[in-house]
DNA sequence: TGCCAAAAACTAATGGGGTTAGTTATAATG
DNA sequence: CATTATAACTAACCCCATTAGTTTTTGGCA
């Protein structure tokens, strides 16, 4: 009725995530928001500048997110225990919200200063984490190069399906952040005895 | 001169993956590639079905590409210095080509047989690289999946520009291929200790 | 209570994509 | 040299993002 439907950048914003999980990431057109938000295309102006802001918005949110699932998973464990916590919380963010995280590795512009930051936030922890096991700065920060990595490339190939066989996934991931952690402590050893 | 231009579908791939490579996969429009042929865009559809065909082709390509040279690296050598010359190759190959590897990563129909079978190949070489470590079946395809994971989460993340550190990446990738392959041992040695 | 300004919706229009239908012109074949 | 297949073309349609300009509603203030 009222042509004031109470929209705000907020509700944009998670209607496009909502439409982002469900059609995937290239579903989200000005268009189909305002299918789902019952508006005019051209509306949707008076809220976000356009496509580009708006994969912006999502990006930001995303990475919000995930570093309070991720620090929440790493929250009173550590070593090992608090990698694998946080793995498998990056793997299960990746698989709640597969157009966001679509997004996040997208539609990123590094240029902006507020992604940066974001992004730095989220391989701060992961370094603040690997404390413990008593690798230098360069090694650190190796090792998250390498953890980031690995928990990408696994969470996204198994999200676009080119897992093909009928191999369970979990003991996969699982496995593959103990190789890397083995490895970890492996080469470290290596290194005191030589 | 000639309104007959002498194109066919090879010409228009090999174009279409020299646009993906200097402007990115999105920057391969039916238009970009008309123009770039001297052609007006319905003409395009003589030789190929439309965009999707076209993404087919392309990610088809890929793949057999990727596999020659994974191959060809691979050839000659065993073990660790066969799996760190077929990352270096995949690597190599994601910087050749960023708008065919985004294709590849993007714009995959598992429906299809054929690229099916062609990613598989590549799983298969990887499979027998792996034989020498003496990996059971279900460990040696956990293994691989380890290792894509890995490579392809790399690439991505640094083609991208995520990885934002001045720090060395060809050091970074050396290093997480060795630490998965430490691990891959370690865990080895830990299983027969018990 | 009634008016007024800010803002949120709208319509109309532009430009750029992909694609289809139908036409023209060229090159190869007999 | 005529015929035929085909590769190019033009014209047209639909969908999308975006801008300009207009209408309508709401919230605050006289």
């Amino acid at each position: 009725m009222s042509p004031r439907k109470g929209l705000d950048t907020t509700a944009v914003l998670l209607k496009a995530v909502e439409i982002a999980d469900r059609d995937g990431f290239d579903a989200v057109t000005v268009a189909a928001l305002g299918k789902a938000l019952g508006v005019r295309p051209p509306s949707l102006y008076n809220h976000v500048a356009g496509l580009p802001e708006l994969h912006k918005l999502m990006v930001a949110a995303g990475y919000e997110r995930l570093l309070e699932r991720m620090t929440q998973a790493a929250a009173g464990r550590s070593e090992n225990l608090a990698i694998h916590a946080m793995s498998n919380e990056y793997r299960q963010f990746a698989k709640d919200h597969p157009g966001l995280y679509e997004a996040m590795m997208r539609a990123v512009d590094f240029e902006d200063p507020d992604l940066r930051r974001r992004a730095e936030a989220v391989v701060a922890l992961v370094v603040q984490v690997l404390v413990p096991y008593g690798l230098d700065k360069d090694d650190a920060l190796h090792a998250v190069r390498g953890l980031r990595s690995i928990l990408h490339g696994f969470t996204s190939l198994e999200r676009s399906g080119q897992f093909g066989l009928p191999l369970d996934l979990d003991e996969s991931f699982r496995r593959l952040v103990d190789t890397f952690l083995a490895g970890l402590c492996s080469m470290k050893n290596e290194r005191h005895d030589s």
